[in-house]
DNA sequence: TTATATTAAGATAATTTTGTCCGAAATAAA
DNA sequence: TTTATTTCGGACAAAATTATCTTAATATAA
């Protein structure tokens, strides 16, 4: 469903949002081991996400991460995935044809158009301080 | 969602499908230009879904693949992605956790159990038969 | 101003996935 | 029985993804 650097920087976006909400800057290194990631790769991915503007880096000691919080409730998942691996997801060819619509659909066009629109929309609605207030709780965990 | 592989491999055994219900048996060649795919590399899944007697394989002159004409409504897509890519995408943690489940489960989780069983039916409502009466009614293509 | 801590960026490497090549095995027909 | 046709299986190669390393840039604080 999703790159493993997608899995990554949901992840990564995750706990900065959490530490955010008690204005909490955290360094790369405290990221990638919160979320068990390699750490050098990751940095890779919170690059992205940083020109993305999802997320704020500041160099220097006492650098690291963060998240406007009064943003955190603005910011969904779909801009998470569609930053990292595009929009290929929601809406290229499931089957992989170089076209694909109502009008010349794939074998599984229309299955597949009820689906998209769940998780187009899931992922949509799916905002950082929601998610991260349930992270909060203990309720949900970001490694194992 | 499905790796190219699995793309591949729906779309071959919806081609061998298609051809199976006036008896006729396909040559890999056939299949690859059916559904522009690499030769050589079709072969290897042609083999895979062999090996799971989802399609039937004869060798020699004459020879190639072929599915069971009393099977085909009871082959399902489902079948096919099981047998190329595992049952990761339906069993598998969505942020990529080595375990999780309703219990200790990833910030993503429950917002995927509806998606994935959507999906995992979708898929597995899905069979040979009725997928390939779309395509010989032109209604649906395997190439662009 | 110098030292230190931190992210940015580019080069390189490892791994996985995708793709190719070639000889072996099997089958049918001459 | 020989030859031709076709898939099978293993080795190899290319490309894409994931991961690492090293140096640069930036900011803080002593």
């Amino acid at each position: 469903m999703f790159s493993k650097s997608c899995k990554y920087g949901i992840k990564a976006t995750l706990y900065i949002a959490q530490k955010s909400q008690h204005d909490e800057r955290v360094s790369l290194k405290e990221i990638a081991d919160a979320i068990n990631s390699p750490i050098a790769f990751t940095a890779k991915i919170l690059q992205i996400l940083a020109k993305a503007t999802i997320i704020n880096s500041t160099k220097g000691p006492n650098g690291g991460f963060e998240i406007d919080k009064a943003q955190l409730s603005k910011i969904s998942i779909h801009q998470i995935v569609e930053a990292i691996d595009g929009n290929r997801l929601f809406d290229g060819c499931v089957l992989g044809l170089n076209s694909c619509n109502a009008k010349e659909p794939c074998p599984m066009h229309s299955e597949f158009v009820i689906i998209r629109k769940q998780l187009s929309e899931t992922l949509a609605t799916s905002n950082l301080l929601d998610v991260a207030l349930d992270l909060n709780l203990g309720l949900t965990v970001l490694k194992r």
